[in-house]
DNA sequence: CTAATAGTGTCTGTCAGACAATATACC
DNA sequence: GGTATATTGTCTGACAGACACTATTAG
């Protein structure tokens, strides 16, 4: 950005924004998958995106999309910047460089998103990674999953999967479903209450199906966990 | 991404590629800033940058920039992805998107950048952040500066800052500037050595100034640290 | 009562930092 | 020798996982 003159020898590149929208469904990380209608990879699953607009920001644009292309108008739980991909031939139409995004959100009770507008669909993250998706949209997805599952390590960013409310289990279950593996429940608890922050209890409990009720708790003001909930190897004496 | 087809609703964007290129010089954090020789923010200090070509991929883009504009015709030690930054007004003359890039280099004995082309320096980081820069590049820098006080923890980042043989010191010393305090040398050595495939140690030694001669290492294959190097708040007993 | 889930307590191994001790160079 | 740096060793506290134990519900 510096001395260099605005010219004709710099060829615009067209701006896209594409989003990885993650949620925790039937115990399962799942992700929001839109159906292209037209020509490159018609037919082909592809994430949520297009063309950023010329004056808005560019999670302004992620949310946009959201919106438009899944009729779904929740704020996502969280949004986050996951990378720019802009190979030469990564769209064969013409050169284009997509920022991608991270977004999380609950899994919603009633509205399936995609009911009214385009096809688009919640598809189990473990599918869609073993499938052809179009442009280079495995890689953005693989990306996104890589950030999700680091970021629970040290951040709050576990909450976002989980409503407003939620008890001890439902926030396990999330680390378990998002890293694939089972947690020991006991220290789970211990670890999750021990981090500055993560969480705060409520005042009511929650009669679960069976067992005893559990407390709830709603996500406290740490962003950055302290101690970290850290995935480790597991033991072996 | 899905079925929108290309047409002039929506205008182009100029995409630009930015260039932190961090580096260890005379005990301090020092980034190579160039000085812009036109109009909006002229004479301010500014990350090295342009805008992306045609057909050439982001990470070559910034490899080409810092060439270019440093008259530095080395391979960074490593470069990786920072972010990109689009807000709507952050280039007064048009709507640009900028891919920021982190590089790193180890401290080059003789050639100092920016002896040829146009003014580029390098000049400390803690300076450069109590400084105005050009466009957005403060928050560019802040963020490269970030990433790597951040990625020295849990990655072979380190390695990439000093030359292709180096002693526990010169490494150790990398950690201290990067991370702003003193570590012990007994600890940060069995540390590194405890770390799976971190460094390599080679058959020759290496005497100082003064004092017993230090053992030299060389990179290891690892690139996610394994255990990490930790940045912990110190112990209070 | 039994089953199931929530939550607490305890044990033990690992590993960090603090710091002492040893090794080996230059002066 | 004296000093400076490198390297190794030791001690102790924090904390993780493993797992037993208690608490409280539904059926």
């Amino acid at each position: 950005m510096a001395g260099t003159s605005y010219t004709s020898e710099f060829p615009p590149v067209y701006v896209t924004v594409d989003v990885v929208l993650l949620t925790v469904r039937d115990e399962r990380l799942q992700v929001l998958m839109v159906e292209r209608g037209s020509k490159p990879w018609r037919g082909s699953l592809a994430l949520p995106g297009g063309f950023l607009r010329q004056t808005e920001d560019l999670a302004d644009g992620a949310r946009r999309e959201l919106r438009e292309e899944t009729g779904l108008d929740v704020e996502p739980a969280h949004l986050e910047q996951l990378g720019t991909f802009g190979a030469p031939d990564r769209d064969p139409r013409a050169r284009t460089v997509s920022v991608a995004y991270l977004a999380v959100l609950p899994a919603l009770p009633s509205p399936v998103p995609g009911t009214d507008a385009a096809g688009a669909n919640w598809e189990p993250v473990d599918a869609m990674l073993a499938h052809d998706l179009a442009f280079d949209h495995h890689a953005i997805l693989a990306a996104g999953v890589a950030r999700a599952r680091s970021k629970l390590e040290y951040t709050s960013l576990a909450t976002a999967f989980v409503g407003p409310r939620f008890t001890m289990a439902e926030l396990r279950r999330v680390y378990e479903v998002v890293w694939g593996h089972p947690l020991d429940p006991g220290n789970f608890h211990r670890k999750v209450l021990g981090s500055q922050g993560f969480v705060r209890r409520t005042a009511d409990e929650r009669a679960g199906t069976r067992g005893r009720p559990a407390a709830t708790y709603e996500p406290g003001d740490a962003i950055v966990l302290n101690p970290p909930i850290l995935q480790r190897p597991p033991h072996v004496p």
